[in-house]
DNA sequence: TCTGTAGGCGTTTTT
DNA sequence: CGCCTACAGA
């Protein structure tokens, strides 16, 4: 099978001991490799089940098993292939118990864990614009991603002392919930791997890791100590597709594998079979701007290819229309489907003008990503009920249903029983069971009959779900029939009631496909470790369901487009400030990650790539004038850029005032690294834009058609110190407003980036 | 308990 | 602009 493989994959697929690195640059033949590698393993007789191959998507596992399968057959399917989640849960179910949990726990997802936060919140009396349950949670999150403890955590300044006092509590609540959120699936399956009594180190002969450069600190240390007993550890990954730092993603896992573990073999792949030399000389080029990387170059033996066209727009409407009669004419003139173009954004409220446009014209599209089917709240309500059944220890779902649909057991009735039971150290359920007995006083009669009435409904349903006979369907229809859901849903008779009416037909539908899935893997009399009722929420806590493969053109965030390939790619909204995002001002770490973006997005163009930019904008509502070309875009070599008739020959200038200007291109070479550092504010009243040219300041109301208004100067300067009376220090990455309500953004090191009145701060 | 609305706020997203 | 949340008022 060698002969199938450039010598560059043939090596990273037979070397098969001790630890390797496979740097897969973008298009060359990465999951080929995996699969590949594999199948090796397998013929040198290691057995499938002491193989563990990791993935990030459960899209990419499928993958994985497919191809897997279509080498070695039947044997692929003993192979442990999963997502870092599924493969941490299969493992803790196994050994509950030794990490404190029971094997039914649940698996929160970010809705749940929110409104734990603020469940907890409320408790500690913590009332807090800067603490809202986002912030807090972020933070925990990212407390997490470390494997940093409640215990462990320590606060520095007033956010993270108020992120100290919550994170224990909700650590608590978590546990008391027999519940884990996705931070603790992986904390706990390390836990797990490094007790030794469960011996998961001796569980592999062989770990595989993908998508590497996206782990954060635990994963890693979860694989490592995996892989613990033999080394026998392959990551594979590529550096300059690491587009999740801001979810934990922690790059130096990449770059200190070699140091991490010496003696590791490092194999690069840098021949690329997607595009054309164009596109990834143009790629080459954003990305060799990057300091913080491992040095490669893709090449192709595909030389040449069309120039890559770069179009700029008056507005995002007309940046919208120039897209579909570009694809209008490919469809006409060079045959191609719909099928071959994806238009790419930087953020989701960027597709709504493009999809009007597509739709106007008539143009068959799909948007990828999105509203997800599990978040909306009918089918959180079914699920709500099944994990209540499965777990009457999880008090956040058992506060979504107590009153859903309404049954007259309000807040304070609530607020009672959770009192009760954190007075007896009980969970919320137990004490809804005692204070809905007869003798007891708690609530007045009313109240406490249909608090008992609740108490044998949800009694029942644990009933039926019990019986062996019964399918989870069914018990999911008896739950809509008996809470009066579907009656309530048929009352209001209106269109959206209809919507929820089929999503609920559709989630029953899901259920039964599941079961009859389980049926088939397990024979006629399979018994399983885990009952139908966990596995399944499992699978929903853990598998989002697959978005279809789409027709038509697809449309998607840049991340969404990672790991996909298109004939004819659309890179629109290419201005400073919003591809790249300047959300945070312009520190370096947060631009190389765009500029990753920016990587990804260019390296996912098999023939034709487009570059689109706007010179206004409309965001929020609110025109904003404020942005100029992309520095990407300055960065890709004159040569490989045409512009397509009736483009502009004039980058996008946002109309500034000429001296504030970028230079045009041909004053500045490409590979210059002195460009002025810019920042643009967001700010909604007036968009304005602060420059700093040589040290002075100058702020001008972009309304004004640029003009540049001295009296409008706030006296801050970027990169300036100040002290805040409740976050300390910090360095103004932004200044927005006038006289008293100019707000700064400050970047604070323990919190990061707020946005503050200025007035509150002291200049340093 | 339910419904309407004002106000706030706003990347990226999988598990 | 549009969504989501919080809260007021019936």
């Amino acid at each position: 099978m060698e002969a199938l493989l450039n010598p560059a994959q043939s090596d990273a697929v037979t070397h098969t001991v001790g630890p390797i690195l496979i740097l897969a640059g973008a298009g060359s033949g990465k999951t080929r490799v995996i699969t590949y590698r594999i199948a090796e393993l397998l013929r040198r007789g290691v057995k499938p089940w002491r193989i563990l191959a990791v993935t990030f998507t459960n899209k990419a596992a499928q993958e994985m098993r497919h191809r897997i399968t279509q080498l070695v057959g039947e044997e692929a399917r003993d192979v442990w292939i999963g997502t870092f989640h599924a493969t941490s849960a299969r493992l803790l179910r196994q050994n509950a118990e030794r990490v404190g949990l029971r094997r039914d726990f649940t698996i929160f997802d970010d809705g749940d864990q929110k409104t734990l936060v603020s469940r907890v919140l409320k408790d500690l009396d913590i009332a807090d614009r800067f603490a809202s349950p986002r912030a807090v949670l972020s933070a925990i999150d990212q407390a997490k991603n470390r494997g940093l403890s409640a215990e462990a955590y320590r606060g520095r300044d007033y956010f993270t002392d108020l992120v100290a006092r919550v994170y224990p509590v909700y650590q608590e609540r978590l546990r008391a919930s027999n519940a884990v959120d996705f931070g603790d699936l992986l904390i706990l399956a390390l836990e797990l791997a490094r007790d030794g009594v469960a011996r998961l180190a001796d569980k592999f002969d062989h770990v595989l890791v993908d998508e590497f450069q996206d782990t954060n600190r635990v994963q890693y240390d979860l694989v490592a100590r995996l892989a613990s007993k033999w080394n026998n550890l392959c990551v594979v990954g590529d550096d300059d597709q690491s587009i999740y730092r801001w979810r934990g993603a922690d790059l130096r896992n990449i770059l200190d594998f070699e140091r991490d573990y010496p003696g590791a073999k490092v194999v690069k792949l840098e021949q690329n079979y997607r595009s054309t030399q164009v596109i990834l000389d143009a790629a080459n080029a954003v990305i060799a701007r990057n300091l913080h990387r491992k040095q490669k170059r893709l090449f192709t033996e595909q030389e040449g290819g069309e120039p890559i066209l770069y179009y700029t727009a008056d507005d995002e409407r007309r940046e919208a229309e120039f897209i579909v009669r570009a694809i209008r004419k490919l469809e006409i003139d060079d045959g191609r489907s719909f099928e071959d173009f994806a238009i790419f954004y930087r953020t989701h409220a960027q597709s709504r003008v493009l999809e009007e446009a597509l739709r106007a014209s008539d143009l068959p599209y799909t948007v990828v990503g999105g509203t997800r089917f599990y978040d909306r709240a009918e089918v959180k309500d079914v699920l709500a009920y099944l994990r209540v059944i499965a777990n009457p220890a999880d008090e956040v779902s058992l506060e979504r249903i107590v009153n859903r649909p309404a049954r007259g057991i309000g807040e304070s009735t609530y607020e009672k029983i959770v009192e009760r039971a954190r007075r007896e150290g009980r969970s919320v359920w137990e004490a809804m069971e005692r204070v809905a007995q007869p003798d007891d006083g708690t609530l007045a009669t009313g109240a406490r009959k249909k608090l008992a009435a609740f108490v044998a409904l949800m009694d029942e349903l644990r009933a039926m779900a019990a019986s062996p006979h019964a399918s989870l369907a069914e018990l999911a229809e008896t739950m809509l029939e008996r809470t009066g859901y579907l009656e309530r849903l048929a009352a209001e008779g209106t269109r959206e009631s209809e919507d929820r009416r089929e999503n609920l037909m559709e989630l029953t539908g899901s259920m039964r496909d599941f079961e009859e899935a389980m049926r088939r893997e397990l024979g006629p009399d399979g018994e399983s470790a885990i009952s139908p009722l966990s596995a399944y929420l499992e699978r929903v806590s853990l598998v989002a369901p697959a978005d279809d493969a789409g027709r038509g053109v697809s449309m998607m965030t840049v991340h969404a487009a990672k790991g996909l390939e298109f004939p004819v790619v659309f890179v629109t909204g290419l201005e400073d400030g919003v591809f790249p995002s300047l959300r945070d001002g312009e520190d370096p770490d947060v631009l190389e990650e765009e500029r990753r973006l920016a990587y990804v997005a260019i390296t996912r163009a098999r023939e034709r790539l487009f570059l689109t930019n706007a010179e206004r904008r409309h965001l929020y509502g609110q025109e904003a004038r404020v942005f100029g070309e992309s520095r990407f875009i300055q960065d890709i070599p004159e040569h490989l850029i045409a512009r397509p008739v009736g483009g502009r020959r004039r980058p996008a200038s946002g109309g500034l005032p000429a001296s504030l200007q970028r230079p045009a291109r041909a004053a500045r070479p490409a590979y210059d690294d002195d460009a002025p550092p810019v920042v643009r504010s967001f700010a909604k009243p007036e968009v304005r834009r602060v420059e700093r040219d040589e040290g002075i300041s100058v702020e001008y109301d972009a309304d004004a058609g640029g003009g540049y208004d001295e009296d409008a100067d706030s006296g801050f300067r970027l990169g300036q110190r100040v002290r805040h009376p409740m976050f300390g220090e910090g360095e103004v990455r932004g200044v927005t407003g006038v006289g008293r309500d100019v707000k700064l953004t400050v970047y604070f090191p323990q919190i990061g980036p707020k946005t503050i009145v200025a007035r509150f701060v002291e200049v340093l």
